[in-house]
DNA sequence: GCCGTTTTCGGCCCGACTGTTTTCAGTCG
């Protein structure tokens, strides 16, 4: 059972037991377990096999522990199956209905029987629900509206979705006098690579101004709430936009709450109140007796300041290790788009892409890089039209040329993106991809393989001395296709034992690998590439969504390949 | 249920908004 699935499980049972009316501080140890637990690199599953003491691990406790036990190795919890009994699992949809929490949704489930979303639209529309104590005809309204948005809006959307419509509203909010400083928070500033909403902050004397002139915003189909300093909408009927204005005074604590993310605040004002301070989105107030004294709030290196705190990039604010960090005096410097000499992954006409080599190259010097990999397909990828041994020297042959001719210092390294086949071979032969500069190594095909074999196949591949780097290495899409099943220490190990490299590849629907992941790589010392993967000179543009996951990470600019100069990066793969 | 440079027991972040209420509970972020 991989960390995915137990976490599943366990934030499950937290809802379930919530319906209980468990103790809520017992609900968020479960979750922040689960939390934890999905973020960790190494496998719980492995870990249970080698009799690792799981209570080491940080949120970690003694009841987690022993429920990751008990899920190794039997596949199931006992105190799940019996809660099961008592309450369907179906139950857990209610709670995806706005307006709907675990309160509300056990006085439907217990007095109305409603054990699904269908049943409680009926229940609405009986009028059975407003007769309830504590509801009333609005809420059952209500409900029955939010059920349609449970189905449709429950998917997060891509960061880079989420930026184009943080563009629009920007310009559309700029025209708006009365609007000083405007930014936007959550989860979009984070850089997380999926966005749930969007959180605007505005600082103003006259917030009904601002709100009104949000409301004239031309993709609003609803307004969900709107107070004096709160306003929240939906875009096209699914995606929540919330709007908060605030005094000058208070933007920095404003732009610091709402961030976030949760658990880092949840930190952040623990260490407020071990101070004798109050921290919440209109500044910081020392609390003297009875009385509050606001002591800062107009920048958040301000609020931070107050806790003796550095400014945290936002990326950095998870929860993770930046307290730590902090306390050693070792925030890593974030790498930076300016950062980058080269990308080392990208297609022609010759397989799939849109331009020639020259054209490429020449998108490339524009924005600023030293050399570029020219990474066709291999021939096994059909539908590209991989290229196979003969078309691909000749390939190498015109790079010679046009590099040769070329009248600056910029290189093009002659490349291959080469499938790793389903049966562990390189689908290019060794005679051929000795004469590269530089070697990708990838799959396509046979990802639904078992994890023992997947992870063999990579391994392998990186065994070859003729390899260089393992391109998006667990095949993940972003709300389209899980990673495959990989063993992902055993990648690490081969590609530490090697000298290999690893990829992060910069589209922002793969951004594989992930930052927890990125992360245990840096740990283990492995050099990491991020790369556009570029089909199209327009495609350079994506390095930036690259960066956003590599900050996430911690990554610097020391742990990244090609931000040294062409010769540095030779070198370090045994090039030059 | 988890955790500990004051603690192995006693804490565990904070406020806006709404609807159903006669002072507040539930939801949300």
């Amino acid at each position: 059972m991989d960390n995915e699935k137990i976490a599943k499980v366990l934030g499950q049972l937290a809802d379930l037991l919530e319906f209980t009316g468990a103790n809520a501080f017992r609900l968020r140890a479960y979750r922040n377990g689960a939390r934890k637990i999905k973020e960790l690199p190494e496998s719980i599953s492995s870990l249970v096999d080698q009799k690792s003491d799981l209570v080491k691990l940080d949120g970690i406790g003694k009841s987690v522990a022993e429920k990751c036990i008990e899920l190794c190795e039997t596949g199931k919890l006992k105190q799940m199956d019996e809660l099961l009994e008592e309450i369907p699992s179906t139950v857990l949809d209610l709670l995806n209905v706005p307006k709907m929490g675990p309160k509300k949704a056990a006085a439907v489930f217990h007095e109305l029987g409603v054990e699904n979303l269908e049943q409680l639209k009926a229940a609405c529309e009986a009028g059975e629900v407003s007769q309830l104590s504590g509801f009333g005809k609005k809420t059952e309204q209500a409900i029955l509206d939010g059920i349609a948005i449970a189905v449709a809006a429950n998917e997060r959307i891509l960061w880079s979705a989420a930026d184009k419509i943080v563009t629009k509203l920007r310009s559309h909010m700029q025209n708006c006098t009365a609007v000083g400083g405007l930014e936007f928070a959550g989860s979009y500033r984070r850089g997380k690579e999926t966005v749930g909403d969007l959180d605007m902050l505005a600082t103003s004397t006259d917030a009904t101004a601002v709100m009104d002139h949000f409301a004239e915003f031309e993709d609003i189909t609803s307004t969900i709430v709107r107070g004096d300093t709160k306003m929240s909408v939906r875009l096209d009927d699914e995606f929540q936009v919330d709007l908060r204005v605030v005094p000058e005074e208070s933007f920095g604590a404003a732009l610091q709450y709402f961030t976030g993310s949760k658990e880092h605040n949840v930190q952040v004002r623990s260490k407020a109140k071990q101070l004798g301070l109050k921290i919440n989105e209109w500044g910081v107030y020392k609390i003297d007796g009875e009385t509050e004294q606001w002591v800062a709030g107009t920048t958040e290196a301000d609020v931070y300041k107050t806790l003796s705190l550095p400014c945290f990039e936002p990326e950095l604010r998870e929860s993770r290790q930046e307290f730590d960090w902090a306390e050693l005096d070792q925030l890593p410097d974030l790498i930076t788009v300016e950062d980058m000499r080269g990308d080392l992954h990208m297609h022609t006409t010759a397989s799939d892409g849109r331009a020639s080599i020259r054209e490429m190259a020449d998108a490339a010097r524009q924005r600023g890089l030293e050399y570029i990999a020219i990474t066709d397909h291999s021939k096994r990828v059909t539908m590209a039209n991989g290229l196979d041994g003969q078309r691909l020297l000749a390939q190498w042959k015109e790079i010679d040329a046009i590099n040769a001719a070329a009248e600056d210092d910029f290189v093009i390294l002659k490349g291959v993106e080469c499938d790793i086949l389903e049966n562990g071979d390189m689908d290019i032969e060794d005679d051929v991809l000795q004469h590269a500069d530089w070697v990708i190594a990838s799959v396509h095909y046979g990802q639904n393989q078992p994890r023992q074999q997947i992870t063999d196949r990579i391994v392998g591949a990186i065994a070859n001395p003729n390899i260089t780097m393992v391109a998006h290495p667990t095949g993940r899409l972003l709300n389209k296709r899980e990673a495959y099943e990989l063993d992902l220490n055993a990648v690490f190990q081969a590609a530490v034992e090697h000298g290999k490299l690893l990829e992060l590849n910069a589209n922002p629907i793969r951004l594989d690998l992930k930052d927890t992941y990125l992360a245990a790589a840096k740990r283990n010392g492995i050099p990491i590439v991020i790369n556009t993967d570029s089909h199209r000179p327009a495609g350079f543009a994506d390095m930036r969504f690259g960066i956003k996951q590599a900050r996430r990470a911690g990554l610097t600019k020391s742990d990244v390949a090609n931000t040294k100069k062409v010769n540095q990066l030779l070198k370090l793969i045994g090039k030059a």
